[in-house]
RNA sequence: GGCCCCAUCGUCUAGAGGCCUAGGACACCGGCCUUUCAAGCCGGCGGCGGGGAUUCGAAUUCCCCUGGGGCCA
């Protein structure tokens, strides 16, 4: 039987990091299987999921490179593939549990549970539901149905016994069912609970390999039991751990940007997401660290997935992603920060910004920073920095070096950055100043900062004239 | 509170009884290169949560504790 898998996120918010890992470990699976990859939207709690939220994520999902061969916006043969629209298929199931006598109906109210509860609390006992209507006579029920009371329906576990996951990340895990609750499967609005709705699709979507969050462990052999009432083959298991922030606690947004969207905005690319969330939490062995969405493929595999839930490292994914930017063609990298100059520059220099493209090139990190790189280049008038001229020498040797400097360049005719070096050494030695003042105070004049890409090379890039220009009204204000 | 999961450098991890004087990567520190910042190269710092047990021998197996997390309430 070919391997089959699912994506089952919630549409109430973006792709956060902790979804995408999961997608990624499914859509391994499925490719190194030669199985299929499905996306299913679980959008039962309908007050909080909406249409923008699906469509963020199925974009930063091919954003990511992860295809799906079924889901909501590719025809499969066990649709529909989001819950709401799948209400039908949840009544047949139930119906066929209460027939069998694996689910019933339960009028208790709410006041009546809330009183056990409070009960339970004050003996310090566990609560469970006391299944009280577990048993109730068909005429009872009949009665109560009449009297239009609106009941919920819950599952009818067994009572005694055990139920084993067999997870294949973690191993066997026993859940005694004297421990387990028979819980509501619908609520008395007529919409399912999670753990119908998802294992009923699970089921009929024929899914051989549930890959999921670690949060999801303890509902396990709810699940388990619902397929075998049902007389259902059940899956295997795989719940993966968690992802946390520095502070060990889930990541949230107060440990800084969780969306993939976020990333990809901010300037990280696909391959360094892909690469970071499959070596958060799988390694392949022990020094490998670069691997391709191909080699993932080929070399993923599930039970070298760690059991520990592991920490985000941001710095990690940064470094990342610079590898990448470092590996990208120049022109491939133009295309990926035009954009950023776009949203910065009414107009700019295309054919400036490619060849100043190997300047930044090992300076940036995420895209989004070429433009402080190289924002001096595309303006006007250069803005200095704040403090910066107090941090470079503070005697009268600044305009002495500047006017040094403009009269070098302003004698050369061929600018290029070797014969621009070239003089401007020679005119360091003549002045017998530390090639670092002379320099900085060069460096400040034109780009306006202390940190700027090489410099020959950037004065080169900004021309004759408008170097001189800027040397020129550089030395009036400030020198 | 009940049940379940997890535990190796600050972080991600390698490690499935002797190959471990615990390996790699990020971060950090130092050096080289150098006009700044990077990149690159070289080097350094740094860890098996604690206690028992099994064994000739334990990071590795078992038990307890502690800590973190999840689900249910």
């Amino acid at each position: 039987m070919s391997v089959r898998v699912r994506f089952a996120p919630s549409p109430t918010g973006h792709l956060h990091l902790g979804g995408a890992r999961t997608a990624l470990y499914n859509f391994l699976f499925a490719r190194q299987n030669q199985g299929q990859f499905i996306l299913r939207i679980e959008d039962t709690d309908s007050s909080r999921s909406t249409e923008i939220a699906i469509r963020s994520i199925i974009e930063d999902l091919y954003w990511l490179g992860l295809k799906w061969d079924e889901g909501p916006d590719v025809k499969g043969e066990f649709g529909p593939y989001r819950q709401t629209q799948r209400l039908f298929i949840y009544q047949q199931y139930l119906k066929r549990l209460m027939e069998k006598g694996y689910a019933y109906y339960c009028f208790c109210t709410s006041e009546e549970l809330q009183a056990q509860r409070e009960e339970a609390k004050r003996k310090k006992i566990t609560f469970r539901y006391n299944r009280r209507c577990r048993n109730l006579p068909f005429e009872e029920v009949e009665k109560k149905l009449e009297r239009s009371l609106r009941p919920s329906v819950r599952f009818a576990m067994p009572t005694s016994g055990e139920t084993v996951v067999n997870d294949l990340i973690r191993g066997k895990i026993v859940f005694k069912h004297a421990e387990l609750d028979d819980f509501i499967i619908f609520r008395s609005d007529g919409t399912p609970t999670y753990n119908f709705a998802a294992t009923i699709d699970d089921a009929t979507m024929k899914i051989t390999h549930v890959i999921r969050g670690d949060d999801h462990l303890s509902n396990t052999p709810k699940q388990i039991n619902i397929y075998r009432a049902l007389g259902l083959k059940e899956p295997e298991f795989a719940h993966l751990s968690m992802i946390l922030g520095p502070d060990r606690k889930p990541l949230s947004k107060r440990h800084g940007d969780t969306a993939i969207s976020e990333y990809r905005r901010k300037g990280f690319l696909p391959q360094a997401m892909v690469n970071y969330l499959a070596l958060l939490g799988w390694s392949y062995d022990d020094k490998t660290t670069f691997f391709s969405l191909e080699d993932l493929i080929k070399f993923f595999s599930l039970n070298r997935v760690s059991k520990n839930p592991a920490i985000f490292d941001f710095q990690k994914l940064k470094w990342l992603n610079g590898y990448y930017i470092r590996q990208l063609k120049n022109s491939d990298l133009l295309a990926l920060i035009e954009p950023y100059f776009r949203e910065k520059f009414l107009s700019f220099d295309r054919e400036k910004l490619m060849k100043a493209i190997p300047l930044i090139k090992d300076r940036i990190t995420v895209l989004s920073e070429s433009v402080a790189w190289l924002d001096w280049l595309f303006v006007k008038e250069i803005q200095v920095e704040t403090g910066s001229k107090e941090k470079i020498k503070k005697d009268n040797s600044l305009s002495l070096i500047l006017n040094a400097a403009y009269q070098s360049l302003s004698q050369l005719d061929d600018f290029k950055a070797e014969k621009i070096q070239n003089v401007l050494r020679e005119k360091v030695a003549e002045l017998q100043v530390k090639p670092k003042i002379f320099f900085q105070a060069l460096r400040l004049a034109v780009t306006g900062k202390l940190v700027s890409p090489p410099l020959f090379e950037s004065i080169e890039l900004l021309g004759k004239e408008e170097t001189l220009n800027r040397l020129k009204s550089f030395i009036k204000y400030f020198a």
